[in-house]
DNA sequence: TCTTGACCTCAAGCTTACTTGAGGCCGTAC
DNA sequence: GTACGGCCTCAAGTAAGCTTGAGGTCAAGA
């Protein structure tokens, strides 16, 4: 898709990149890329010497894995939240909102994650976590340490 | 732990947690602490019975332990935040806050990346995304892609 | 007394996310 | 023509972060 408008074909040459392109560009490894399109996250066409051609979409593609590693998010997880984005054409505007809106929820979910754990932390730094049953961190959500522990020193 | 103050001392026996306590407290699995100790996130002392017994002020490194994995930040860059905070003994407020403040800082860098790709994202959706070269997304801060790849619709 | 449960060590195994190495093809530059 | 760079495959290795398994100790309960 750079070119413009050739009219017609989705194609010419100049439309695909070659994997050290694509490595260049996107900051990936080589190596990671052939990785990554094993595991279906990305995908390719050869040309005739048998090497890999992306498509430009890719890139976004790629962008997309290299973000989730970023925040440490699975790459299983993006599998699974741009499994309706097609890999062997561009998505559609539609296609690509819908899945991005699901993963844009995802990283909200991580971002708060960390916005209540700093906010704990700012609890601990205030209060010197010397007050184990009030520290946050201590408890986080789930199971808190109520039984009984008795008074600390405080 | 459980019964209330039988003064004085750092530690009278109630004051030490056993391993599957800890590891019912903090979420974390027993095989973990074992792994953690090993790495030097966490430290105990032993009983009689060469079993692992674990200060109070011990839960709080477990927590920041779980903390760190949970947002996918690696272990190492935990240790070397808590390097100055000292495991044979309860932490001071001073060296636990300064601790905790660089710790906040690493916090805060992760929640702003997320933050920055979450207003990526949402401009790629607001784009469709069909605009590859203004995508933030595809241009994380360095390698941009500028090799007038050309017009592109839109 | 025997069993059960919690703990111990040490070694090996597993998952995720890759990298590295060996061996080979092809096209271009010197 | 041969060296080089970029690509290919497939297998093995690496690092982080644990879990699982084998084999053993000890104390308390039925």
């Amino acid at each position: 898709m750079t070119s413009d408008h050739p009219g017609g074909a989705r194609a010419t040459p100049d439309d695909w990149l070659s994997i050290g392109e694509v490595s260049a560009r996107t900051g990936a490894a080589v190596s990671a890329l052939r990785f990554y399109e094993e595991l279906g996250l990305i995908a390719s066409e050869r040309d005739e010497r048998n090497q890999r051609r992306y498509p430009r979409h890719m890139l976004r593609r790629v962008a997309l894995v290299s973000v989730a590693k970023r925040i440490g998010i699975p790459l299983q997880d993006l599998r699974e939240a741009f499994a309706d984005v097609p890999l062997d054409r561009p998505p559609s505007h539609q296609e690509w909102q819908r899945a991005s809106r699901g993963w844009k929820h995802r990283l909200e979910e991580r971002r708060q994650t960390i916005e209540r754990l700093e906010a704990e932390l700012t609890g601990c730094i205030g209060c010197g976590c010397l007050s184990m049953k009030a520290c946050a961190l201590l408890n986080p959500g789930d199971a808190l340490a109520e039984d009984g522990a008795g008074p600390r020193r405080l």
